[in-house]
DNA sequence: TTGTATGCGTTATCAA
DNA sequence: TTGATAACGCATACAA
């Protein structure tokens, strides 16, 4: 039960003071080379750590961030956390991992602990909050990024990134329209989240702009996972029987409708198309192979965590950044 | 760009020192009912929140603990992740996660970091560093669980938590014996993961004690990943196009391995038969259905977090718990 | 190039 | 029940 070294030691080893050995740990200028060298060598001898708290305390910077996601189970935010943790490791930042369920309440927990731990930047990905709440919890850090949110009034240091929902829906149902399909069905997210919204939305667009009339009796909604993918399709296709194509909020919805109607006999592309949404690792996995819209979420974990640290950099960045899905056609549709 | 409150601000208002606001704050007795109620009043009135980083400096406990994982986009790791995060959560707890790419130095640069940074716990998740080098990290926390991973000599603070790999390969082998497989081959997983050689080493005894003579030229090894699970089943297979059983690290090499297996044209289970390791969703998703080793990783995580933060309670506690593997038996052997 | 004094926000300890 | 003082380990600002 060793007691951790403090500069306080190197220095009376050095023979200085803590100033000096703050200085040469922190490779500032003000040290001789000499000086500099002997007290490296010391620290390394006794294996001195600086104490990130003493020193977050004394500068205002803890070098770490809050990364809030619904579910780092979920393929798609287990990569997305992946990328943000290795452009972390890149600039010498750990990050703070917490998942919110989808509740509320829990999250705002989580910003109120990332807050008082003084991170220097939250990722939000797909936040539940209301916005009025969600301006005031945000505006407190000195920066965050948002996943797949944004503010209505552009608010300081908080940039967004965006996938184009809209967009990938239009996509979805074009193809489907192509192909000749009549009875379009959507299962749609979470109602409170904005993805599901947008997502239907572009849904709904896409037939006012094919001039096709719409059935809002084809949309459902589901948890975005396989199980309650799986049990809204049964209940969409018990009802209407009729539907010969689905695009789905999301591949894990889109792989639990897939699996029942697999399991009712129904023949994939030929009697019912699916298409999914974000190109999870279960898309390829699973036979008929889905087709869905692909993003690429390494790249973009990296690119929010490259963003946020850039952001307390530069004075002025943009407010939105838009991230435009791409239409990976496979098997199922 | 407001300032953030501190127990001076409240002490000010409240007409009272810091010491009583925060005997308040704490829920420490010492404060008369009606000053302690003024004084939370006012804390919420100004959104006092305490500022952890000076508290942490002042009780030298942090209430956050690391997690470091291989690579938390390996569902395996994801449902532990969850479990831990969870528990966390239950316990007032904020985790670190950090992933090593099974990279000793990285692994190593986490460590330090994480120690540097006062963690209260550490969560080692399949840790590749050498002996030595693992029980000098390990030492200088206060608590540590590993996962799939102990040390040789029982050391203060460090709980393992194992899987029996010994047991899982030996149920593997034994059911491909029953099932009257003849050329059994295993692909192992990466050379310096215990599991790895656990398993291997598994495997190795069931022919021992089946009284089978073992060929070695039937063993390969892998990344833990579907491509080189692929890549692997290609080499094992076109140097002995005669295996009819195939028992893979984990789950995600038996996927690849899967994936090529059907590529080449051969029925599984019927021209050969496949086990994995883990139970991860992939396992259900992909046809033919998986038969795997099964563990409830996020169960195991709650699992761990709870370890851990009774280990520091309690003086006296378990130093290796070992969890058994369930062969789930499902379509592809 | 090196040192001194001071403060970051909180809690521990001892005194009133 | 409340308060004064010191301490946690480090960095900033300024002085030598």
């Amino acid at each position: 039960v060793k007691k951790r070294a403090t500069l306080a030691d190197v220095a009376d080893i050095a023979g200085v003071t803590m100033m000096t050995v703050s200085r040469a740990i922190n490779h500032k200028s003000g040290v001789s080379a000499n000086m500099r060298q002997k007290i490296l060598d010391i620290a390394k001898e006794i294996d001195y750590q600086p104490n990130q708290i003493a020193r977050g305390l004394a500068t205002n910077q803890t070098m770490t961030v809050g990364l809030v996601v619904p579910d780092n189970t979920n393929p798609f935010f287990a990569q997305i956390a992946r990328g943000v943790e290795d452009q972390a490791y890149e600039s010498g930042y750990n990050i703070f991992l917490i998942n919110t369920s989808e509740d509320t309440h829990r999250e705002l927990k989580a910003l109120d602990s990332l807050w008082g731990r003084g991170v220097d930047g939250l990722i939000l990905c797909s936040s539940r909050l209301p916005n009025h709440q969600l301006k005031k919890q945000v505006e407190r850090f000195s920066a965050t990024v948002m996943l797949n949110r944004e503010l209505k009034i552009p608010t300081r240091n908080v940039i967004s990134i965006n996938l184009h929902d809209v967009r990938a829906a239009q996509l979805a149902v074009t193809y489907f329209f192509e192909h000749k399909r009549r009875r379009i069905a959507h299962i749609s997210g979470p109602a409170n989240s904005i993805s599901a919204q947008k997502r239907l939305e572009g849904f709904k667009i896409a037939f006012t702009t094919a001039n096709i009339p719409f059935d809002d009796q084809l949309v459902e909604s589901s948890a975005p996972t396989i199980e309650s993918g799986h049990d809204t399709a049964r209940k969409l296709l018990t009802a209407h029987p009729d539907v010969d194509a689905i695009y789905a909020f999301n591949d894990l919805v889109a792989v639990g409708v897939l699996k029942y109607c697999l399991e009712i006999g129904k023949r994939i592309p030929e009697d019912i198309a699916i298409i999914g949404n974000d190109d999870i690792p279960h898309a390829t996995i699973i036979q008929p192979k889905l087709t869905t819209l692909h993003y690429n979420q390494y790249y973009i974990g990296q690119l929010i965590m490259r963003t946020l640290v850039e952001s307390s950099m530069k004075a002025a960045s943009p407010t939105t950044i838009l991230i435009e899905p791409e239409l990976y056609i496979r098997e199922s549709a």
